[in-house]
DNA sequence: CATGAATGAGTCTTCATTCAT
DNA sequence: TATGAATGAAGACTCATTCAT
């Protein structure tokens, strides 16, 4: 039943989607979606729910912490752009709906939340294996980052069936890992003096 | 006007806006507002489209092409997460929402084709300057990786007043840069063998 | 079972009370209601009903016919804001609940009927012993007075917990038997010339 | 624009009315009903209020104060039901939906209470004027019977449409003002002793 | 016999959009 | 030109009522 809610809100978007049409893509009656799930917007959390968890646990399935880090962060990102590829429909719109609407904000940041922990947990691992120490704060603006950038390649998958998930991953990961490589070196940018 | 109307959106979103807020907003009768700026969805692109120019401008204002590459990537984030800062209200908001609506889609891609290609000539410049040369459609992706971090961390700038946008520029530069820098040097990474 | 139904109606009044609720507070299922008692009108009708005897029997058993007119009266009275003060709960939003939907006039009408039709036959006889005699339908204005004063102090009680029952009926008594009590001498009040 | 909802309101009760049918009613669309006078609740309430100011102002401008009590009181009851004879319609179904539903409780509440505070200051002004005093919350009893007496005798009115207004009144008068008028006088009854 | 599950029908309410002034 | 007034259309949500188990 799910489902047939997060295909409807896909493709017209949170607001566009009308209870009518989830009912009967879902092949049942108006009231039993309410019985099922409430209101239009803890449908929606539900969705996103749902497809949160899926990916949080095909990514976590994937980049087992026993794995040096660039194996970890590789096949993390190969099982995201793999996850994002295979649900191209419910993904990218559902993280594209959840961004618009305030209500949503608190699941999505949630949702996000995990994620960046997870990957500064990742850096910080990684760096302490070279011995270098860095601000929390600042991790976590890089990983912001490269979630960011994750996220953003995800998107732009969603958009081009035509395209290979595999081949998006390893992209991602050159543009990651040397930028991050560099960085667990101790190699930093600084501002050019005026 | 289209101030009032940017400032409504981003308060309520596209949806949760109301063409009476605009008008009474904008202190002129709502037939006014269709006469000038028509229906919602265009005021809507209006708005997207002058901040978009604006956001642009400033950026191109700042990044001109006969930096050297790093400087001018620089320059440019520096312009973009300063225009963030200063227009928290109008960019984020507008950019969520505009991702939201499938009508507004072609709007935002060209807005960000147009960001896409500069990184990528950026790049490009910079490769045959090293004596390299990259198939156009890695570069893409790359930028569009690139591209797609430093919205992530607009987004993030937008929902935290307190941060500071140089600051966030640089640490952008960081990961950018050394990622992009490794990559300019030949250097790739190439998926394990299994 | 018809207690359930009765105190979710007295609640909610007869719209706002659901079958659901009616159903989980007298522990059956929905389908055994309906079996049971049939539509939510005729639920309604069938507490009305219920209350409605009880009522009838509490006031006949007190108000016995071969007491003198002026403690028959008493009797009656005393009963009834007796039961009332007792059914707070139920009486009065029954009657106000009754008296608001058409399809309970009937019903409502009856109840009514039966007990004007017993203060007239007091009425009557009472006047027939002082030997005079006055139209039928004289007499069942002045009862239809009457017992309009009764169930508005009755309301007026039901909405007040803290007051009196048996105080509340010797103020309905001095009220209804002192102005009765006058009519049955012969005095009469005509309005005045003009 | 109001009289088309008392009139539908009147035809079939608070719930029974739909919004569809006071816009058509009226001859304007439901978004303008909305407009004017907002909720459906709240276009109750307005009826409840115009209806409750028209009784009371024919009331006022009837029982004028400097009249003794009687003819006072006979004026005020004249004026009411032929207020109820010429509004048979709004009138009893206003007060009987009125007092079916919580949320009218307090307007209906208040209406009653200027009205009992009337005729408490009525009888209070004609006992001292006899030189007898009597605690308020007795008076205010009394009235309320009165007042109740009264309106149930409205309702009846209502409900006949070939009865008499003027005669109703008299009739009222006599119950009322026999009773109150013994009860000027001092006489009051005692429940027997047991 | 009892019920969990299902629904058709209908209600209030809102809003983008446009005439007539 | 500018607007107050008006509306068609649509959507979320609820509930009395009934099968199939």
């Amino acid at each position: 039943m799910l489902d047939a809610a997060v295909r409807v809100f896909s493709r017209h978007g949170y607001h566009g989607a009308s209870m009518d049409e989830v009912a009967e893509r879902a092949g049942i009656s108006k009231p039993m979606v309410y019985a099922y799930l409430g209101t239009k917007e803890e449908l929606f959390i539900a969705c996103l729910h749902r497809e949160a968890t899926r990916m949080m646990e095909a990514i976590a399935g994937a980049a087992v912490p026993d794995l040096p880090a660039d194996e970890r962060l590789w096949h993390g990102l190969r099982a995201f752009f793999g996850f994002v590829g295979a649900h191209r429909d419910g993904w990218a719109v559902l993280y594209r709906q959840a961004r618009a609407e305030r209500a949503f904000a608190d699941e999505l940041a949630g949702m996000r939340a995990r994620i960046v922990e997870v990957v500064v947990g990742m850096l910080d691992h990684a760096l302490r294996a070279e011995g270098r120490e860095v601000a929390e704060t600042e991790l976590e603006v890089v990983a912001y980052a490269l979630v960011g950038a994750t996220e953003s390649l995800g998107d732009w998958l969603a958009d081009h069936p035509e395209a290979d998930p595999e081949k998006t991953a390893t992209r991602m990961m050159n543009v990651a890992w040397l930028g991050a490589g560099q960085l667990l070196h101790g190699v930093t940018w600084h501002p050019p003096e005026r």
